[in-house]
RNA sequence: GCGGAAGUGGCGGAAUUGGUAGACGCGCAGGAUUCAGGUUCCUGUGCCCGUGAGGGUGUGGGGGUUCGACUCCCCCCUUCCGCACCA
């Protein structure tokens, strides 16, 4: 192979390194330019490296943002580290060393990986959470919060994990197992911080309606504020001086509500019990209490359980006494942890009124033939057997009820959210400590914010203390400190892996401030993130989370807009095939191959027969192949670098871009590498002839290959702005294509290099020099392109007769419509299907088609 | 169950103010270059019928609107993702 053979090993370093070197990235602050910030979400730096799911999001932010530097903009594309966290805690247990160690390797690893990859990111920003000069101005962000009444402490029921010697939030467990892990979590009741997001649950539901994401993500975080309006109902308890309140949705159906129901841990349940009831209640509620939470959701399929206090309530409406029961169908945590059960028209209290046979009362009318004793009615109807109210629908119904309740003292209008307050506080040691101080009076004190940092202390061991007490209680010099004088216990929880990564976009607005966790004028200047592009999974936990401590600062005054991220994009995993044979043996892609012929198995690990034309390589066993997440197990994982070290980083880059659209999950396939890398080639021969290196010469340009290049331009330019990047690529083949080894005139063999050089910034920055340039072509303009050029003289119509394609014709563009009629009637085959028939209508659709109707 | 996204060749995908379905790439087949392998270049490639010209058929399934539907409307099926006793 000649020495002068596209090689992309010969020039990547090269110009990676004069990047650095000549700070070609710089984000630089220019008031007499429009400001783009755009943001990738910072990856959590894991022992495993980066994938190839990493650069799919940091290309298509890096394309981006090259295009809006050559579009005149001042543009922020910063990387950092979210770095504290529960995994390299694990490591340093497991490896006996210290997290910090093993944390800033694995940012070396990552850091060396991105950096093979081109991406123009302002490394001098870089930041990383675990590092004090980054947490002390987490804990400063969090004095806010706490100034403000949004930090607390409480007794709650948390999730305890035991595996991990932890908490977790309510979002870190799914059916009663920790998601990052898979281990069992139970209920106890601990003391721990909680912020009070619920404060702003309405404004982040508002807030949604002006940003620029998608609606699935918007969708999802509606849902989790989960607001819903209705009436709070106070039920008098019959025989006491008290009464519970329940919460309802459907204060319409209160003629309907035959019984009650407290949620096991009611307050009141213990007084409600009469002492016939009173064993088989205690009874209850310890089996309630003991139930995991993953029995618990399990029983939610299963059949209703539940217990009959002895006592009675007055339904406030009709006067009538109502039997109160206490069954875990009710939680706790929601609304006022008691509710009034309409079984006519819930399905659950339904559910529950059959299995303890208590009365169905119809209140809203149902379709004919619809049996409420049978089935609960939850559709739309108009109120019955509800004295005045009859004949009002639910809006109505609803408002007269809840008119009526309010008039009388018993209820009133209630809006209810399903967020709850966030639990901050977790017992580990590899996190944020909190700048908060226990005097010996028991006041719980911040840290004055001079007195920042509070430093992550070293500790001989990096698990609870033999007393139960989190890892930094072990750290008894840095525990025992003072506060106004007096001594007093620093608080030993840390803050959850979520605290650095709620305002790490503002830190790359100002990294290195020593006064502030960043400058006011820099935030005005950079702020808001105008393009945020990450995984799917942060949809709710940390979308949710940043933007919550953005509306704090925002009432703080400490950033001017009240939203962090105007526009989110997700993009879509990266998946790869995998081959597993009938015992369910992995195959990497290199032990199999496809062979003629095809045969069916049923595998030991499913249930459907495959049918696969497959095999294993060694021993020809047949083998199912199929798309799966990457995985060392499935033996599918594909190596960022492997890639680069093959077909080198814009093929990478590239490939990542052109396997389709980039909120879509798709399979890799590594023969797709290898026609974009091919691609490459041909771009580089078009400029460089690879006999002797030198460049070729400039020829003039077709009409054909105008046409191609202006529509490259266009298709890449519009592409950017909808990030739609999989379609310019095949328009910058086609352009190839178009040339046919020839390269174009200077001027348009230098407009394609500038598109090119978003996708392959360096094979494109190579030839910009080979073509006598001295400055980056990362910092020239972007090209536009010219309507006129992507039209032709002469354009081919389809006649189509009776609706069915039977000729094409060539017409030039200026032809009337009588002239491209008549063209059309002369095509030999339209000819032959227009004989005999009578054409009943001529459909000229210009510079498309023409329809005989006959 | 609720919410969201999506179903197009052997594969990844393209095309939606309704106008030649399958761009581009992979794979495959044939040819050229080469001592050979690889590379590169050219040609072909939805499926069925036909030597050919050409015809039929075709965007998950079924209806509908229209001169014309991947695109719009109705019903259904499948897959993926979220949430799930939230009263």
């Amino acid at each position: 192979m000649s020495e002068h053979a596209f090689d992309p090993a010969t020039y990547e370093a090269r110009w990676q390194a004069w990047w650095e070197e000549q700070g070609t990235f710089r984000a630089v602050e220019d008031p007499t330019k429009p400001k783009f910030y755009g943001l990738c979400m910072f990856p959590y730096p894991s022992g495993a490296g980066l994938h190839v799911g990493h650069p799919e999001s940091y290309t298509a932010v890096d394309i981006v943002c090259r295009y809006k530097r050559m579009t005149g903009h001042a543009v922020l594309n910063p990387m950092g580290w979210d770095s504290f966290g529960l995994p390299a805690e694990r490591a340093a247990v497991r490896e006996g060393r210290h997290p910090a160690t093993i944390t800033r390797e694995r940012i070396a690893h990552f850091k060396h990986q991105l950096q093979r990859l081109g991406f123009g990111f302002d490394w001098s920003r870089e930041v990383s959470t675990c590092e004090v000069d980054y947490y002390r101005w987490t804990q400063w962000l969090f004095l806010v919060l706490h100034e403000r009444g949004l930090a607390y402490l409480e007794d709650v029921p948390v999730w305890w994990c035991p595996a991990q010697g932890t908490v977790l939030a309510n979002e870190e467990v799914v059916d009663g197992r920790y998601v990052e892990t898979g281990d069992l979590v139970e209920r106890r009741v601990m003391k721990q911080w909680m912020l009070r997001i619920t404060a702003y649950a309405q404004r982040l539901l508002e807030d949604l309606d002006d940003l620029d994401w998608p609606e699935g993500i918007k969708e999802q975080q509606r849902n989790w504020i989960g607001r819903s309006e209705g009436a709070e109902v106070d039920f008098p308890i019959q025989g006491a001086d008290a009464h519970f309140t329940v919460y309802t949705t459907r204060p319409d159906t209160l003629f309907g509500a035959t019984y009650c129901v407290l949620s096991p841990e009611h307050p009141l349940v213990a007084t409600l019990a009469t002492d016939a009831q009173r064993a088989a209640v205690e009874a209850y509620v310890e089996a309630a209490g003991n139930k995991s939470e993953l029995e618990r959701q399990k029983a939610a399929d299963k059949e209703k359980t539940g217990v009959f206090t002895g006592s009675f309530a007055v339904n406030p409406l009709t006067g009538q006494p109502v039997p109160v029961w206490i069954a875990d169908y009710v939680l706790a945590s929601y609304g006022t942890g008691a509710i009034m059960a309409v079984p006519a028209h819930d399905e659950r209290d339904h559910a529950f009124a059959r299995a303890f046979d208590l009365p169905i009362v119809q209140v809203i009318s149902a379709p004919e033939g619809h049996d409420v004793q049978a089935e609960a009615w939850a559709g739309a109807g108009v109120m019955v057997n509800s004295g005045r109210f009859d004949g009002l629908d639910a809006a109505a119904g609803k408002a007269a009820v809840t008119d009526q309740l309010e008039a009388e003292g018993t209820g009133r209008r209630k809006v209810n959210y399903k967020l709850r307050d966030w639990l901050f506080s977790r017992q580990r040691y590899w996190g944020e400590p909190f700048p908060m101080v226990h005097t010996a009076d028991g006041r719980v004190e911040p840290v004055a914010r001079e007195a920042l940092p509070v430093e992550l202390p070293h500790v001989d061991a990096f698990k609870p203390t033999e007393d139960g007490r989190p890892p930094l209680a072990r750290a008894t010099d840095w525990l025992h400190t003072t506060h106004e004088g007096e001594p007093a216990l620093r608080e030993t929880n840390t803050m959850p892996q979520w605290a650095g990564s709620c305002w790490y976009y503002l830190r790359y607005m100002d990294p290195h401030n020593t006064a502030l966790p960043f400058a006011p004028e820099k935030e005005r200047y950079w702020g808001p993130v105008d393009l945020y592009i990450g995984g799917v999974e942060h949809a709710v936990l940390h979308l949710l989370y940043a933007r919550f401590w953005h509306k704090v600062f925002f009432d703080a005054g400490l950033v001017h807009t009240k939203e962090p991220f105007q526009r989110l994009f997700n993009q879509g995993m990266i998946l790869a095939y995998a081959h597993r044979d009938a015992d369910g043996k992995w195959y990497g892609p290199d032990e199999v191959e496809q062979r003629p012929g095809k045969v069916r198995f049923t595998p030991s690990w499913g249930t459907d027969e495959v049918e696969t034309d497959w095999f294993a390589k060694a021993s020809g066993a047949p083998v199912s192949t199929f798309v799966a997440k990457m995985s060392k197990s499935r033996l599918n994982v594909v190596d960022p670098l492997d890639v680069v070290d093959r077909h080198g980083a814009d093929a990478l880059r590239i490939y990542e871009m052109f396997m389709g659209p980039l909120e879509q999950q798709k399979p890799w396939q590594t023969s797709g590498v290898e026609g974009v890398s091919r691609f490459l080639a041909r771009v580089w021969r078009l400029f460089v002839d690879q006999e002797t290196g030198d460049l070729r010469a400039f020829g003039d340009t077709s009409r054909e290959v105008r046409k191609a290049l202006h529509a490259a331009i266009k298709e890449t330019t519009e592409g950017i702005a909808a990030l739609k990047l999989n379609t310019p690529v095949s328009k910058m083949m086609e352009l190839v294509n178009a040339c046919g080894g020839q390269l174009p005139a200077r001027a348009d063999a230098e407009d394609f290099l500038r598109i090119l050089s978003v996708y392959a910034p360096h094979l494109a920055e190579e030839l910009w020099h080979r073509l006598g340039h001295t400055t980056s072509i990362a910092h020239d303009t972007w090209p536009s392109w010219d309507e006129a050029a992507l039209v032709d003289d002469t354009l081919t119509i389809a006649v189509q007769v009776g609706g069915k394609l039977r000729g094409t014709i060539e017409v030039p563009r200026t032809a009337s419509k009588d002239e491209i009629l008549a063209a059309a009637r002369a095509d030999a085959n339209v000819a032959r299907f227009l004989e005999g028939q009578t054409i009943r209508k001529e459909i000229v659709v210009p510079g498309r088609l023409v329809n005989f109707v006959v």
